[in-house]
DNA sequence: ACAATACTGAACAATATGTTCCGTATAATC
DNA sequence: GATTATACGGAACATATTGTTCAGTATTGT
């Protein structure tokens, strides 16, 4: 690839990422990621045709770092057949730690995060008493998840709209281990 | 309120979820709104401040309706203490299924949606041989329920960052009792 | 009937997007 | 070192959306 051609997707990266950080993907523009590379309009967009064509190419960039198997752990632990799965998972965790910060930025959720504020208010207050107390996991973690795991149910049924309340209600309890 | 008032208010929401169906949150603008609407612009701004205050007002009347204590059911059970959790989330999703359509409008999550999309796939093809083959639940939903414990993990974890990965790996297996 | 107020329409500034054209600068190649 | 290819830059452009302003009209509740 051309020099020239690194040194600015570097660049539009950079700005990239720093945008992310600051404000989040939903409110970063276009214009600002120009302004803060330093380049012209028209080179942005011979590189990317749209700000999603931008974050797609920046998450296959970090997701073919975050998978690739530890070469030292390869020769040790057997992933491919879920034997290690958790030495996996761990794994994963330290590589995405190294992007922790970027990923706030992609994570906060804009679109249905209004929605989803309404929803999880609710759904922890009425959740706060189910939630087991468990020592070795702090509470806070675990009526998140929780919640989001009935969040993620409701959305799951949006696509899948065939079952009952009641069978969706199975569902999420035989999932979550909380007391019923 | 003044019948007007109403009658535009409810233009408004009939627009909004019209075209949420339609087209999902993020990319209706408030433009189509007025136009499916039919009303002025002016009014529109008189009504709302912006496009998320719309959705914020919108979420205040769903979940006053979706979290109001069945009469019925209020007399015979005690809700408040967890006992009966079971049937309340029952209940709620009785009441959810009444906006099913409207949700995958709100629900489709377009600013993460990118990211998520790239992680979730790539988490799916990993946890496929952890998750428990339980006959009474849809492996897919299993799954699903898995790789978004673990999104939302992540996504936990990026606002309390002081915790080691390895820590971070026994919370979620503590919480979604998968084969570690 | 009358006063209050909600709606309309048009125009406006500001901002963002994506494209086009042409000149310049920097590569890779001979 | 000269040449050719191509990446970059800048300015201008059309288009779309947002949110505001203002004067005039229509509808309400009293």
């Amino acid at each position: 690839m051309d020099r020239r051609q690194r040194k600015t997707r570097e660049a539009i990266y950079r700005a990239f990422t720093a945008l992310l950080r600051e404000e989040g993907y939903a409110k970063v523009t276009v214009q600002q990621i120009i302004d803060r590379a330093d380049i012209g309009r028209t080179t942005f967009y011979t590189h990317f045709d749209t700000k999603d064509a931008l974050l797609r190419s920046f998450c296959s960039e970090i997701f073919d770092h975050v998978f690739s198997v530890d070469p030292g752990k390869e020769k040790t632990h057997d992933f491919s057949n879920a034997h290690d799965i958790k030495a996996k998972v761990t794994h994963i965790l330290y590589h995405l730690r190294e992007h922790i910060d970027v990923l706030s930025g992609i994570l906060s959720g804009e679109s249905d995060a209004v929605f989803m504020g309404f929803f999880r208010e609710k759904l922890a207050e009425m959740f706060s008493s189910s939630v087991p107390k468990d020592p070795a996991v702090p509470y806070d973690y675990r009526l998140n998840g929780v919640v989001c795991g009935f969040c993620e149910t409701v959305r799951w049924w949006t696509k899948h709209s065939g079952y009952t309340p009641e069978e969706i209600s199975d569902f999420f309890f035989a999932a979550m281990a909380i007391t019923a």
